[in-house]
DNA sequence: GATCGCGTTTCGGTATGCGGAACGCCGAGT
DNA sequence: ACTCGGCGTTCCGCATACCGAAACGCGATC
């Protein structure tokens, strides 16, 4: 393209990119015609065409009256991601015990590239988050996380991602972190008071494997109102103790 | 390529084919090196080295120790197919109760492609389905949609997709299966003796949006000897009705 | 019946994806 | 110690297959 920097990020496959460009714009918005996805990828009318073209040949992407959607072929492919490990699927089964019977939200979360991404969850029925990526820092399941680590590597990751504030709450100095992960390795459960979202508390535990590699953490959260001492500091921490060696005698026996 | 005849699908981009190539060998097995993946795609090592270098930096395909594997990225585009709609949310809490009260697997499944969709599982800890496809025929599931479908329609997919045997007992004869859709339509619900699978039974109902549309199908399955009369022509049909019904009923009513 | 907006197709130039081959590294074998 | 094999990585020249502009055809709308 005949720049003079190039410290922009252009190895590889342009085409590939492309091709995920559309499939994220596709992700933001259903139904999209064809028109609608060149103004929101910027690609020419006849690229964004082909690739589509070339996605729903393979089944990728579904064309219905004009509209296109993500096809449930990618599903597929995906789901391999959450059965990784069997873990994964006996936390799912676990959440959703736990969003019943508490009637909490409930998340199972892991981390990749450094950030806490939600696996499964149990809660409202619009959006359910699943994929979605959030700063490890600013969630109680990301602070279980980061208890696991020793602070070298702690330190490295303020260093990469930093300690974005998502309310007036969350923790931004790192100082005050290694304090509040030295208080959750203590307690064993870490707890978020509207550091992610006003108005939101989540409690967190870390889930083990039989052989005691961390799994991910199991959590639950909702309004600050119903968030009191006694229910954040015994009640829940409990429960996800619980549920969190159940996960482990199921991996540790059938 | 020089070839005499193409009717072959050889259109959009070869590029792009190369990557979900690489994508679906990552989904078989988990975990594999650059030189497993040129042996099971057959492209050249350097291609497939470019295309993981892409995949690796949009975050589609995360790598560990020089072990590649699907990355969550890839999750939550996907996820958008599986909360398109509403009621396939509101689905994936009733295949839960309903796995929980009949100690069964239970499934909710949809019709994409004339094929039946695993969108939501109950059931192994080890496999689950999701994503996965089977021909409509051969599940109970798959004949309650195909019973909603007029006789043109059924017609022209037993044109397209033919009525493969999967056991001896899979319905293959169009007129019996004209009859077997009959007598879904009169009864309610759909009971699946074996054609699938030896040893497995299953009964499903359809799922109606408030305004009669067909959501999916959910079901019920498990072994022929827990498969009696009275179970799987009274309770699970009156049970899956019941949870259709309050998908329904969600749907309409917060 | 004219005009707009859409999906589709064509087409020529060239960027760009391709595979062969070479490099450097590591670990195993004798 | 030296070799050898297998791996990930890089280089490079060629041809191809991807690209965007533009034109086409169709249907709806006024």
């Amino acid at each position: 393209m005949g720049m003079d920097e190039g410290d922009e990020t252009d190895a590889g496959v342009s085409t590939t990119r492309k091709t995920f460009d559309i499939l994220e714009a596709l992700k933001v918005e259903e139904g999209v015609t064809i028109t609608d996805l060149t103004r929101r990828t910027g690609l020419s009318k006849s690229t964004v065409y082909r690739h589509l073209t070339t996605l729903t040949d393979m089944g990728y992407v579904v064309e219905r009256d004009g509209d296109y959607y993500i096809g449930f072929r990618l599903v597929e492919i995906s789901e391999q991601a959450r059965t990784r490990k069997t873990g994964y699927t006996a936390a799912k089964r676990k959440v959703f015990e736990l969003g019943q019977e508490t009637d909490e939200r409930a998340i199972f979360i892991v981390e990749e590239e450094g950030e806490a991404v939600y696996v499964h969850r149990y809660g409202s029925l619009s959006d359910t988050m699943i994929g979605k990526r959030r700063p490890l820092h600013s969630l109680a399941s990301g602070k279980v996380i980061l208890a696991e680590w020793d602070d070298d590597r702690v330190a490295d990751f303020i260093d990469e991602k930093g300690l974005e504030a998502m309310t007036s709450n969350t923790i931004t100095d790192p100082d005050a972190l290694y304090a509040e992960l030295d208080r959750i390795r203590e307690r064993g459960y870490a707890v978020n008071n509207q550091e992610h979202m006003d108005g939101l508390c989540g409690v967190s535990v870390p889930v083990y494997t039989p052989d005691d590699e961390l799994l991910g953490a199991l959590g639950a959260f909702g309004p600050v109102s119903r968030f009191k001492d006694e229910y954040v500091h015994e009640e829940l921490p409990n429960r996800l103790w619980d549920k969190a060696g159940e996960i482990r005698v199921t991996l540790a026996y059938g």
